[in-house]
DNA sequence: GTCTATAGTTCGATAGAC
DNA sequence: GTCTATCGAACTATAGAC
């Protein structure tokens, strides 16, 4: 199963001891993750997420305020793990190749083997309240920042030969984010494999000559 | 104002002579593409569609059975106009890199031109019945044979490097269809510059050396 | 913290007058 | 073909017992 858990690992840990009362609310993430995903926001009605989560339909509400606040959790994580993935693999090396090479291939990978999460997060956003909607914005251009500037900075030393370095950059993260739109597990190339081929391609893309 | 007629020209023409009523017809269409792309299909009630066509709630049941008939007609027509772009790109040479060139061009202006009619086209196919969806996927299917038979045909001959040519159109496609995610009207490059750039993206991803 | 029961609203679709 | 009025179902969220 794909737990929402796995997919943002950095709100695992948790300092209160009840582990029962946390292993419910991600009961309730992964219910309304898989639901959100399969029929959107407003294709999916509460009772659902909790019949999925085993729990009777007034029971959602002593862990979740509203459906949206379980939109907003769900979009945040994800959010924030993309943007981890992201970083992670720009400070893994100096050099624009590499770092693109990393970038193109964790972010592909990740679109694809949360590919359901990853769904939520890129066509659910216009569900999400005004206030919400503006924080993970934020962490979208900062992820879209950091891809330009590495961009930018293989062109000026003339590693890249690309025109528009913001077209680029949007144009490597298009190729990574549409996977999570066909992307199924078990069917054709693995998560992996797509990712390695991809990366190739964004080099491609910013006329790197390898 | 962009018109659902305006994207798909081919259902313009009529034999019938009532005008005044297919002009009911093209404003709820046209209500229900502004809604459906803004709020989803499920986010969408009937009355506001009614509402923005100047109707009231049940007149639109005279000239759709469904608000599901709805989506329909407009995932039908923009299936079509997509492919009718692929197809009179892929006809206008014989040369596969002037053939992608043209395809990854109008593809992805369409896309732009198109964002809202393309948004509803590519993240509301769940929300179609199940003889519906399959009649659009055969027309998605047809579009990626076309373009994978170019790559495909391009490679054999040497024009392009590429390891792996369904993948290699799949990203093409990607690449367009990822515009009307963030693609709006007014705001910065117009459809017509990132086609064309993105036509140059594409030529680059296969391994064309021009 | 879970449940049953339900309030209060909004939904898709229809009835029937004109 | 349009309207007003409304049906019956489904929705989000809450009340109150345990």
């Amino acid at each position: 199963m794909v737990s929402i858990t796995n997919a943002a690992p950095r709100a695992s840990a948790r300092t209160r001891g009840n582990s029962r009362g946390e292993g419910t609310r991600a009961k309730l993430l992964d219910a309304a993750l898989q639901a959100f995903a399969s029929h959107g926001f407003h294709g999916t009605a509460t009772r659902d997420i909790a019949a999925a989560a085993h729990m009777s339909p007034a029971a959602v509400y002593v862990h979740y305020r509203t459906k949206e606040d379980l939109l907003f959790e769900l979009s945040l994580r994800g959010h924030l793990a993309a943007q981890e993935v992201v970083e992670a693999a720009a400070t893994s090396a100096s050099s624009p190749d590499v770092q693109l090479r990393a970038i193109a291939r964790d972010h592909t990978t990740w679109h694809a083997r949360y590919n359901t999460l990853a769904r939520v997060v890129q066509y659910e956003m216009a569900a999400l309240a005004p206030e919400h909607a503006k924080q993970v914005a934020s962490i979208r251009r900062a992820i879209e920042t950091r891809v330009r500037d590495i961009i930018s900075t293989g062109t000026s030393s003339g590693l890249f030969r690309v025109p528009n370095p913001s077209m680029a950059a949007l144009a490597v993260l298009s190729l990574g984010i549409d996977v999570a739109r066909w992307y199924r597990e078990g069917r054709g190339w693995s998560a992996q494999d797509i990712g390695d081929q991809y990366a190739e391609l964004a080099l491609r893309l910013v006329g790197y000559q390898n």
